[in-house]
DNA sequence: ATAGGGTTAG
């Protein structure tokens, strides 16, 4: 027997039928909602309604709009199409949208429909409408609209609901106002572990890990038992801590108080080892978890990774049967981040050819930093390529990667195009490009761009002025950096760290106001650092004064006795003036204290794969060429008068004998031989060495970029210098 | 007449 059809009322009369209301919750295809399985059964459902004029009814519209949103063939494009159907959808109907809204991807349109709301529903926004909004106002970090929100919310006196107070807890946690969420709380009638927990990790994911640590112990003496969600947020910040013998009775606290230990709060723990670096306890911990995911394989890997361990981490990656982009990102981004940018870019190769994974942002900014290091471009650049081709979005992090990689790679013109194509700037965008101004001698435009910055309102850190100073210094600007030196505590209550120091000490002495430089150190309120006597030493060697050399590299060696950097440089300076004798002696205390001096070497990037070369390398497969390719400068250096300079013979040579042919064997010259003979005319030659240059080198390229017609940019440890025409950017001040 | 919040790896 075939169901009654109901006759359809006309929609004018419907808003008034209230009265009728069972009669169509009860019709048989809103009945079928509950009971359907796949999409295309809904659909069905959906067609049918239509055809019925249940959409009339809100109460039934709302059911099917409920089912495509919160079964496990949910489609909020779907459901959203549906709700546009509705004439007049209920209250209801509204938040299940901009709940639905506010835990998505894009949660800018929970505000939107929020809105919309607001103009065309029948009916106010409710005490189910605010979390929601709240929600998608703390995902966005939007402190405006947040606040507006809390305005409306205490308006319509919903500020007390128990729900609406703990989003706007963690609301102003992720706008980074942690007084305001305290205030929340505390003005809250009534809190639950929700509440707690929210102030919790609010502190603990923005790093406030001394405050979330107290509002543990708030919450334990107000008697409220924590649950498993606390304690991965107090894990979290334990882990931030790096405090092994608390996360040793927080992981018996857990055992004692029957703490359900969930997957999460397990992987919690394991990471908690892993950033207190006992891999010994994560790794009991681990063998002893019941259910593993990725994410606990993961947290193990970056854990052997963090440590240094990379026989352990590559071993337990490769055994893995199922890897994500995270765990990839675990083995590059340690390799990058523990100075083996090589194995990091090994690594991005594999995973290209793995076809595992799609590299994400954080694949992107790790790879681009191992490029910077090595100043590999060509891989920087197809990186850059990619993320256009890919339209994968450009945030802070990943401009900052690229302005650093583009200029360390020697093209600052590419970080500044970069640079002025975004229009979100954080402080680490802007103290990126000043840093890259810097390093390539733009003293002058980098302390322009400070002024920028000021104006553009964005806070500097102490690293935009380790930036600035250091920039200064490059660019012999004494005025300048003595004015900002003093400015940042002042006007920016930043205080100055050795790091600043370091940099004042490097102007100073630069410019040869050697004992204002010395003065300066005596007046250091903070702890000595060695850097500062490391920046006195090279200013010492810059102006050849022996005795102020001395007595730097005494106090360097005191601080740090195994610095070999000091005795080289100390015996440069013995060197420079003819003092043998001092040199072998400085030679032989190295000898015995065990030192050795770290080799020099070279890398040059030809077609995209990077070169390596070492101090009188003949390994090469080109070997001879580049040999032969020397000789031929040597000739034509001799022909236009050059002679070497050998006063820093003893900064790369170990063996007395080798001296004679020293010279021409440092790994920059063999990088630019191989340049020349592989590298087209217009290409420039981009070399980078793990050292400074020394003086004769600096010669010997300048020649060259003249006698052969060739843009040669070098990066040393310390700068670039760009060679062009027989003179260098750096103007001979290094 | 249907309902809601907080958590882990890089």
């Amino acid at each position: 027997m075939a169901a009654p059809t109901p006759t359809i009322p006309l929609a004018s009369n419907f808003s008034t039928l209230n009265n009728n209301h069972r009669y169509f919750a009860n019709h048989p295809t809103v009945q079928l909602i509950d009971r359907c399985s796949n999409a295309h059964h809904l659909k069905q459902i959906h067609a049918q309604m239509l055809r019925a004029g249940l959409f009339f009814d809100p109460f039934s519209a709302s059911k099917l709009i409920h089912s495509s949103l919160f079964t496990d063939f949910s489609s909020l494009h779907y459901a959203h199409k549906v709700f546009d159907q509705i004439p007049h959808p209920n209250l209801y109907s509204w938040n299940l949208l901009i709940r639905a809204y506010a835990s998505s991807l894009q949660p800018i349109h929970c505000i939107s429909m929020f809105i919309r709301l607001l103009h065309e529903g029948r009916e106010k926004p409710n005490k189910f409408t605010y979390p929601s909004v709240i929600k998608a106002s703390a995902k966005l970090a939007d402190l405006q609209l947040g606040k507006g929100v809390h305005g409306i919310v205490i308006k319509e006196g919903l500020s007390s609901d128990l729900f609406v107070g703990n989003c706007l807890i963690n609301l102003y946690a992720e706008c980074r106002c942690f007084d305001m969420s305290a205030r929340v709380l505390s003005s809250m009638p009534e809190r639950d572990v929700v509440s707690w927990n929210s102030i919790i990790n609010g502190f603990a994911q923005n790093d406030c890990v001394d405050e979330a640590l107290e509002f543990f112990r708030r919450m334990e003496r107000e008697g409220v038992d924590p649950n498993d969600v606390t304690m991965v947020g107090v894990l979290s910040a334990c882990g931030k801590k790096l405090d092994l013998t608390f996360g040793r009775w927080l992981h018996s606290y857990i055992e004692k108080n029957g703490i359900r230990l969930s997957l999460i709060l397990g992987n919690a723990v394991l990471d908690m080892y892993t950033k207190c670096g006992s891999m010994n306890d994560a790794r009991k911990f681990f063998d002893s978890m019941v259910e593993k995911d990725i994410i606990s394989w993961t947290t193990m890997l970056a854990g052997y990774a963090r440590l240094g361990d990379f026989t352990a981490a590559r071993d337990l990656f490769d055994s893995l049967p199922s890897k994500d982009i995270a765990t990839w990102n675990a083995l590059i981004s340690a390799y990058e981040q523990s100075g083996n940018p090589k194995e990091a870019i090994a690594t991005f190769n594999e995973l290209q050819l793995s076809k595992d994974a799609k590299p994400d942002e954080v694949t992107l900014v790790s790879t681009l930093s191992a490029c910077s290091q090595l100043g590999a471009m060509g891989l920087g650049g197809w990186i850059h390529v990619y993320i256009k081709k890919e339209g994968v979005r450009l945030n802070c992090h990943l401009v900052t990667a690229l302005i650093d990689m583009y200029s360390k790679c020697g093209d600052l013109q590419k970080a500044l195009e970069v640079f002025d194509s975004v229009d979100q700037r954080d402080v680490f965008v802007w103290s990126a490009m000043i840093a890259g101004l810097g390093m390539h001698g733009r003293g002058k435009d980098a302390v322009e761009l400070f002024s920028k910055m000021m104006e553009a309102k964005v806070k500097p850190t102490s690293v935009t002025f380790t930036n600035l100073l250091s920039a200064c210094s490059h660019s012999g600007l004494v005025k300048e950096a003595r004015e900002f030196f003093h400015q940042m505590e002042k006007v920016y209550k930043i205080v100055p760290g050795v790091e600043h120091y370091a940099c004042m000490v490097d102007v100073l002495g630069r410019a040869g106001l050697l004992q204002d430089a010395l003065e300066l150190i005596k007046n250091m309120p903070t702890t000595l650092g060695a850097s500062v006597w490391g920046a006195l030493l090279g200013a010492c060697r810059l102006h050849k004064n022996v005795e102020l050399a001395q007595y730097a590299c005494n106090n360097l060696l005191e601080i740090e006795p195994q610095n070999h950097g000091a005795y080289v440089l100390l015996s440069n300076i013995y060197a420079s003036r003819g003092k043998w004798e001092m040199v072998s002696e400085l030679r032989k205390l190295m000898k015995d204290a065990g030192l050795k001096k770290e080799p020099g070497g070279s890398l040059v990037e030809v077609n995209g794969s990077v070169h390596e070369f070492v101090v009188g390398d003949s390994t090469h497969s080109r070997s001879k060429e580049i040999y032969f390719k020397l000789e031929e400068i040597a000739v034509i250096l001799k022909s236009v008068g050059y002679v070497p300079n050998k006063s820093q013979l003893l900064q790369l040579v170990e063996e007395e004998d080798m001296q004679e042919k020293a010279l021409h064997l440092h790994s920059e010259r063999l990088a630019l031989a191989f340049g020349l003979i592989t590298l087209g005319p217009s290409q420039p030659i981009r070399i980078v060495k793990n050292l400074r240059v020394c003086e004769d080198c600096h010669s010997v390229f300048k020649l060259v970029s003249k006698l052969y017609d060739r843009e040669i940019v070098l990066r040393d440890r310390h700068r670039f210098h760009h060679f062009k025409g027989g003179c260098c950017s750096c103007m001979d001040y290094w």
